[in-house]
DNA sequence: GTGCTATGATACTGACCGGTAACTCTCTTG
DNA sequence: CAAGAGAGTTACCGGTCAGTATCATAGCAC
């Protein structure tokens, strides 16, 4: 104990009170109408963070900093760092995949126009400035650990993504599905990784003619 | 100072000495004929530890230690990590160069068969179950700090490698060379990246067909 | 009111990070 | 033999890492 003027203050620190200001200002923000729970602002924030800035570069104070809450309320509602950065990229793959489906239903039995569709998206997204790719493939770049719980969403998500390509190659009746399927995937995967060297004006820029060509040259066969 | 027995042993313990035993080994690992400086050593173990298991996720005192030295040896011969992870890349970009240009003057006025060449190359590499892509590109990945050294290295060599890919779909008389190189590019780019994700019998495998069928289309219009 | 749940705040652990100081040893070159 | 360069060794620095313990508080349900 430590005898500060006429008044006994504790030594241990966690138990000195913040100012009346300070704790006014908490209250409001606690108060705002519709705040997100401690647990959304952590994943948005984390989900932000790990895309922009990688996922190693990126500790859990800063996380929990940024969500205006503490390391505590981030471990209360996610076991470790490694299992928030899996989570992250399972809400990745749910949302990708909503999106695909969505834009496949628009042009149902028509797979020429879904693959149009899906490059015409991607074209969009790799045309953004502040965009760094796809955080799965960004993802296994980073993470080198096989027993990392990451790995299994990343694998699982892009062997769906190559099984659809071909089986909508299928559908529109390529003769060699199997192959326009790897060509289509690797340019998809290359346009998300140029734009981190070379930017949306590189390669990247373009994708969807170079699908189109593609295509073109498979049915004509 | 401390009085240990009836010796005085100095209390700075980097004056304590190693076991005979231990000084032996080492002059003896020291007298091997041929044995690379520490320098060198020090700036090849960084290459492939970086490489198999990522820049940030390696640490200078794991480098030191691998290589079989300390890390003074690291910080009397490179300034600081950032600028050993340029070097490693400035390395990178000098023998790919190196390959390329051998590669082609191995046939020389004929782009058809250098692209073939290097394709096969590339194919040859990702078919390689302990390859984890290209350096260049997973560098671009970890590093996101505009400032980094190594980012301009990373540009310089992919912006070379766009150029000298249009020059030969020039000399090749594709009618679209910007085009068929970016594609070509984009080929490139995915089949390294995806060897991360879905392994070598993934679409890499593809890669040497999916270029000459690119090549070909483009060389039929 | 009385709990209960979610959240907040702070201090702490042990390990590791990049980087440096200070001193010793050995080999080479003159 | 002397001088210098290259290399080795250990301890240390301040900072950050992921993860935990402990207590306080605010809102809600009953």
């Amino acid at each position: 104990m430590i005898l500060t003027g006429n008044s006994l203050v504790n030594q241990r620190s966690h138990m000195t009170k913040p100012s009346n200001g300070q704790l006014r200002l908490r209250a409001l923000r606690k108060r705002e109408a519709n705040r997100p729970s401690a647990r959304q602002r952590i994943f948005d924030t984390a989900s932000e963070l790990f895309y922009l800035k990688g996922i190693r570069a990126v500790g859990v104070e800063t996380i929990a900093a940024e969500a205006d809450t503490t390391k505590m309320s981030l471990y209360r509602n996610f076991p470790s760092k490694d299992e928030l950065v899996a989570e992250w990229l399972r809400e990745h793959d749910a949302t990708f995949w909503q999106t695909w489906d969505a834009m496949a239903s628009r042009y149902p039995e028509d797979p020429r126009r879904q693959i149009k569709a899906a490059f015409a998206l991607l074209a969009k997204h790799v045309a953004d400035p502040k965009a760094r790719g796809c955080p799965m493939a960004n993802a296994a770049v980073e993470i080198t650990e096989k027993a990392h719980p990451a790995r299994k969403v990343i694998e699982a998500h892009k062997a769906k993504l190559r099984a659809r390509l071909v089986q909508m190659c299928t559908q529109m009746g390529a003769q060699e599905p199997g192959l326009l399927a790897d060509q289509l995937f690797l340019l998809m995967e290359g346009a998300q990784v140029t734009i981190q060297t070379l930017g949306a004006r590189g390669p990247a820029r373009n994708i969807a003619r170079a699908s189109k060509m593609l295509i073109d040259a498979h049915l004509r066969a």
